[in-house]
DNA sequence: CTGTTAGCGCGTTCAG
DNA sequence: CTGAACGCGCTAACAG
C-alpha cells in the first residue's frame, strides 16, 4: 500500500457531501462554517451526512483556501540542551496548550538555536507560512528574529519582558520585581537580616528579569532599612576565605542554576550549612535537595495563557487592549 | 492590515516565477523538486529568478497537491503534568528533533490524555491527516489509539515496548534487561552483597521496561550466585519497623519517581543514610541530591533518532528491516 | 526536455 | 436561501 492510496482511506469530501445530500459544495461549505443563511431543513440533512460519514474536513486545503493554517507556533532555545525539560518552561507551555486547544488551533514547536536563525524550523516554519502566530521566549527574541517576524508579517508574543523594549513589540511576564520583594520580605519576617542577592553578570545584561529580581530585592530591603547587597556567586564565595567577612544569613538566587551552582560548592565550606536558601520558580526537585530551598509561586501557567490570548487576539483583530500585561504573584 | 493581506506579503508563487522565467509553471515546479530531465539553461535561469525573489514554497499548496505534509508528529502525555519536563523525554526528543531537521521537515507536537483520545489534539491531528508520521509512547499506546492509528492507515513507531507485542507494531527501546544488569553488577562490583531492587506494582503492570529491569536485576545476582529480591516501596520500609529484617546495602530504583518517593520517607530511619541508591537514567539533578545517586547512562538520545528513522522507513518506503529495535547501554 | 490540462479540497464571489 | 464558477499554489499525468 502506497502513501497516496493509504492517505486516501474512507476520507469524505465536501463535494461527496454535497452529492449525497443533493446540493451544493457551497451550501455544505456554508453549514461546516456556521454561516447564518441557510434553512433549517438543508443543515439538519447536510449536518446528518457529515455525521454518518464522520467527516473531517482536510486541514491543508482549507488554509490554502482560507489563508489560514489554524495553526500556532512556540519557539524554544535549543542552544542549552536542556531548555525544554526545564521546569519554567513546560509550566508555561501547559498554559499556552490549554488556551490553543480550546480555540481547536494546533500547536507547532520549534527549536531555534541561538545566532542560528537563518537555518532554525523557527525561520522555516515562518517563511513557509505554515502557522497563524507565533509564541518567542525572550532570550532567543533578538534584532534578527524580530525583523524576520516583521518583514513576514507574522504576529507574534514574545514570552518574558524583553531586554529593549520597543512599541510594536507585544509581550507577557511575570511580575518579578513583586515577586522579588515578596520573596525577601518573607525572609525578613523571618528574623533573617542579611539578605543578599547572587546574580550572574551575564544574565544581568541580557536578562530584564535579573535585573528585575534585583530591583524587587532592593525594595523590599529598603523598606525595612537595611543595606541591600547583591553579589555574583565568586564574590560571595570569597566571604568564606577572607576574614573580614561575615557570613549571610540568606541567599537569594536570581536564577535556579545560579543555586545549583552554589550547591556544587558549597559542600566545601562548613558554614555554608547555616545559610538560608531562596529562589524563584519552585520545582519538584527541590524538596530532594541537599539544604532546604525557599521558592516563591510565581505565576508561570497563568504567562501561558495570558500570551495566547495576546496572540489570538492579535491573530483575530490584529490589536491589542494592552501592549503588554505583567503578572503579580498572589 | 488584516491577516488577508499581511499573509500576501512579498510571497511570490511560481506561477510568477514562471512568467519572468518565461517558461511553465510545471518546470518551475521540476527545478524546483530537482527533477532530472531539465536543460542546464532553463534550470540556471529559474533557480536565478528564484534566489533573487526570494521565492519561498507555499507548504499548504504543496501538501495539498501533492498529499503530503512534511510533518511528523510526537505525541506524549498530558496526564501526567511534568511529562514534558522529564529530562527523560526531551533527551528522546532531542534525539528526534536531528533527524527530522535533517529530513527537513517539521516537527509536530501534540498532547493526548490517557483514556481521553477521541478530545486529544493528536486524535484530529490524525484524523485530519497534518502530519505524515506519528511517533506514540508507549504508555499513550492503547487499543483506542492503535485502532485509530491503522484505521487512518497514519505510519507511526512506538517510543518503548509496548507491554502486548503485535506484529504490525514496530517499537524502539534501549535494552532494559542489558542495562539493569550492568547497574547491578556495577553495585557487586563495589562489594555490596545484599542488593535490592525497588518497583512500583502499578508500573510493573504496565510498563514492560520495569518487567526488564527486574529482569536483568535477577540475572546479574544470578550470575553472583546471589539471591534477587525485588520489593515495593512499603515492603522495603518494614525493614525498619520489623526486628528480623537486615537492612539492605543498595537499593535500585526501578523508576525515578520511586526513588523520590524513597527519599521523602527514608529521612525518618537513621539506617537508611547508609543505604546505596541507584537507578537508571542520570538526570542534571543527582548531583544536588540529599544522598549520592548511582545511576546508568542510558541511550536516549539514540532511542530518538532510531525511532525516528524508523518511521521514515515506513513514511518512505512503507517497510522496515527490522520490526523492532533494542539499544545497549554501553 | 517542456508545455497543456487537470485536479488536490475547500472558500468565496456573483447571480438568481 | 442556494447553485455555478473560479481561485488558493502546487503536483501530476499526458502529450509532443
Amino acid at each position: 500500500m502506497h502513501w497516496k492510496e493509504r492517505a486516501s482511506i474512507e476520507k469524505i469530501t465536501i463535494k461527496e457531501i454535497a452529492e449525497l445530500a443533493g446540493v451544493n459544495k457551497a451550501t455544505v461549505s456554508r453549514v461546516l462554517n456556521g454561516n447564518a443563511n441557510i434553512s433549517a431543513r438543508t443543515r439538519d440533512k447536510v449536518m446528518e451526512i457529515v455525521k454518518r460519514h464522520n467527516y473531517v474536513p482536510n486541514a491543508l486545503a482549507k488554509g490554502l483556501a482560507s489563508n489560514r493554517t489554524y495553526t500556532v507556533g512556540f519557539c524554544y532555545d535549543y542552544t542549552e540542551k536542556q531548555a525544554v525539560s526545564n521546569p519554567f518552561f513546560q509550566t508555561v507551555l501547559q498554559g499556552v496548550e490549554d488556551v490553543v486547544y480550546a480555540r481547536n488551533f494546533l500547536f507547532l514547536m520549534m527549536s531555534m538555536q541561538r545566532d542560528q536563525l537563518a537555518h532554525s524550523s523557527f525561520a522555516k516554519v515562518v517563511t513557509e507560512r505554515r502557522i497563524d502566530g507565533v509564541l518567542v521566549p525572550t532570550q532567543l527574541f533578538t534584532e534578527a528574529t524580530h525583523r524576520l517576524l516583521r518583514q513576514e508579517g507574522m504576529p507574534f508574543v514574545v514570552v518574558g519582558e524583553p531586554m529593549i523594549s520597543q512599541p510594536d513589540v507585544h509581550w507577557v511576564d511575570i511580575d518579578n520585581v513583586q515577586a522579588s520583594e515578596k520573596l525577601t520580605r518573607r525572609l525578613l519576617d523571618q528574623g533573617l537580616g542579611d539578605v543578599r542577592i547572587v546574580y550572574d553578570e551575564a544574565d544581568k545584561v541580557r536578562d530584564k528579569f535579573v535585573l528585575d529580581r534585583i530591583e524587587g530585592y532592593k525594595r523590599a530591603m529598603g523598606a525595612s532599612r537595611l543595606k541591600p547587597r547583591e553579589a555574583t556567586l565568586p564574590q560571595v564565595e570569597e566571604a568564606f576565605v577572607g576574614e573580614a567577612e561575615t557570613v549571610p544569613q540568606a541567599l537569594i538566587f536570581s536564577t535556579e542554576s545560579l543555586l545549583f551552582d552554589w550547591l556544587d560548592t558549597a559542600a566545601s565550606y562548613p558554614q555554608a550549612h547555616s545559610i538560608r536558601l531562596a529562589t524563584f520558580d519552585r520545582s519538584p526537585f527541590h524538596r530532594h535537595m541537599k539544604y532546604a530551598v525557599e521558592a516563591i509561586e510565581i505565576e508561570l501557567e497563568a504567562m501561558g495563557t495570558e500570551a495566547a490570548d495576546m496572540l489570538f487576539a492579535l491573530i483575530d483583530k490584529n490589536e491589542l487592549a494592552q501592549p503588554y500585561i505583567k503578572i503579580p504573584s498572589k
